[in-house]
DNA sequence: GCGGGAGCTGGACGCATGTACACAGCAGGT
DNA sequence: ACCTGCTGTGTACATGCGTCCAGCTCCCGC
């Protein structure tokens, strides 16, 4: 073994840790928002010794930014498992296609709360907005690659429109939880209609 | 006079400390977030005596609901204003009042900050919750007038959707000031075509 | 002009926080 | 078998917080 595996299974224990402790700050997010993550209150959430949140992480910041990391990479797990199940022939998979993602995000509200927390915080904290881009161009990546096959113009424009809609949404149903799904499928409609220049509305 | 006024011009001047306050929080909130907010930092932004800002508010929740309520008549007034300058006429006229009214406030972007921060506040505390809900029906409301008044069909809805385009808009952009109001408008100019039946793209 | 009481203030208190650091425990080398 | 050095821990400290409240200030009523 090299010189990075100092003990017999020493740093997959250490990775383990790491990630109790992001998942950890993952749920006080969800719970408190980015004021309830403490050293402390981290800490008791993954059953960890208080010295550890300092010892494994840097800063307050650099455990909030490794924390939206992982959150960023269970979504592209998600996304990837739906893309399985829903694979995106025409217009109308598009629109059934994110609707059943929100639905999914809808249904573990914790990770939508998380999101937004720390893209609101981000513009104040510019190493936390460099992922936050990473991850948003990301995903703007893969819905525009997605367009594209469906042959839709402009797709990178068109996949930065639908998930500002989304995310409007999303946004909307934060403080307000009685809007229903059925209402992003009438709006995904619409605008995937006026997108997709071979469907007509009537 | 009645028993409420005391003294003889002291409510006027309680009422000029509470929104120098008031003030006072939206520039904190937008500076440092509401995290940033505490009373020392308020009372010394607003240059009142630390005790004031106990006195006049009951808590900091309190101190929150109102700042955001003051900030929302803000939002009305603009809106008041540029509905003067720019009446509605047609769909096009409706892109270019949302553009504007994007471009003022990216002029002042305390204000953004202010709305999503403490909008995604409101998905944990009930009586903000009550607040923004009060600002999103508002906003709705007149925008939707504006959609009837233009022919476009389901304006309420309508109204919800260009809403929600705005906010994913300004939301993205929160995180990369690179995005430009143009992209905005093209966005805008898709979305209003396929919500105005009068107007065909070709 | 002055007594009284309401409006208002700022210092003090108890508490929670981030961080630093002295030390424990363990594994490998000798 | 001991030494050595590193990973990991819990305690201690200074700081900053919200809140409380004793008392000051100021102005109306007399």
């Amino acid at each position: 073994m090299g010189e990075a595996a100092r003990t017999r299974a020493e740093l997959p224990q250490a990775e383990r840790k790491r990630r109790a402790i992001l998942d950890a700050v993952l749920r006080v997010v969800a719970e408190g928002g980015v004021d309830a993550v403490t050293h402390r209150r981290v800490a008791a959430e993954a059953e960890v010794p208080l010295g550890s949140t300092t010892y494994y992480f840097a800063s307050r910041e650099d455990l909030l930014r490794e924390a939206f990391r992982q959150h960023a990479g269970a979504v592209y797990g998600s996304l990837d498992a739906l893309a399985d199940e829903l694979p995106l022939r025409s217009a109308d998979d598009l629109v059934g296609f994110l609707v059943e993602l929100v639905r999914r995000e809808l249904a573990e509200p914790a990770g939508i709360v998380v999101e937004y927390e720390l893209i609101v915080r981000a513009a104040r904290d510019l190493e936390l907005a460099r992922e936050v881009n990473a991850y948003e161009r990301n995903l703007t990546a893969r819905l525009a690659e997605s367009l594209e096959r469906l042959g839709v113009a402009h797709a990178l424009e068109a996949a930065r429109t639908l998930i500002a809609l989304v995310r409007g949404f999303e946004l909307e149903r934060l403080t307000r939880p009685s809007v229903e799904l059925a209402d992003l499928r009438r709006r995904l409609r619409v605008v995937v209609g006026a997108l997709t220049p071979s469907r007509r509305s009537a």
